[in-house]
DNA sequence: GCCAACGTTGGC
DNA sequence: GCCAACGTTGGC
């Protein structure tokens, strides 16, 4: 006999430029497919680590105000990403075979905005998320993981409310 | 628009 | 396997 252990929930950051996709284009679908990651750091955490519940800090980049803008939780796991397949696409990736898919999303659903942004700033100047993967210098990766006490001391932050 | 930092490519 | 060249990301 096996018995399964409720998984303990697990927290990301997710990048997207409002430009292109933004907290409230999620607000307005409900749900979206994180489509378009062609970095395998970032594919790797989508395929082999996101669980359905994951929370998910939805991250706006190139923009002003730079910083989180919203939160979103996993709906459906790592699964191949279509736009890698057409070729007419920004994304279409040759390398990428229906049969051998190289590239993967996942779905979220939309759970809250800021009633402001949570500025990259304002991050930075908390002690305690010091070592937060996104606020490190050079960091690039467009989904990085968030301990869970960077999500609570994050969610409780008075921007949400 | 600039450019530092990083990931990827490809010649050797 | 090294590493220079190149392309991209993303804060500023």
């Amino acid at each position: 006999m096996e018995y399964s252990v409720a998984p303990e929930k697990q927290y990301w950051l997710m990048k997207s430029e409002p430009n292109t996709y933004s907290i409230d284009d999620l607000k307005r679908d409900r749900t979206t497919y994180w489509s378009g990651v062609r970095n395998y750091q970032a594919r790797n955490f989508m395929r082999d680590q996101m669980r359905v519940g994951d929370g998910v800090f939805f991250y706006h980049s190139n923009v002003e105000p730079v910083g989180i803008a919203g939160i979103a939780e996993v709906i459906k796991t790592g699964y191949p990403d279509h736009t890698a397949w057409d070729p007419k696409n920004k994304y279409y990736d040759p390398q990428s075979l229906s049969s051998q898919p190289v590239w993967f999303m996942v779905d979220l659903r939309f759970k809250k905005a800021c009633r402001e942004v949570i500025t990259l700033k304002r991050l930075k100047e908390i002690p305690a998320l010091k070592s937060m993967m996104v606020l490190r210098k050079g960091n690039r990766l467009s989904i990085t993981p968030v301990t869970p006490e960077e999500w609570e001391i994050i969610t409780r932050l008075p921007e949400w409310s």
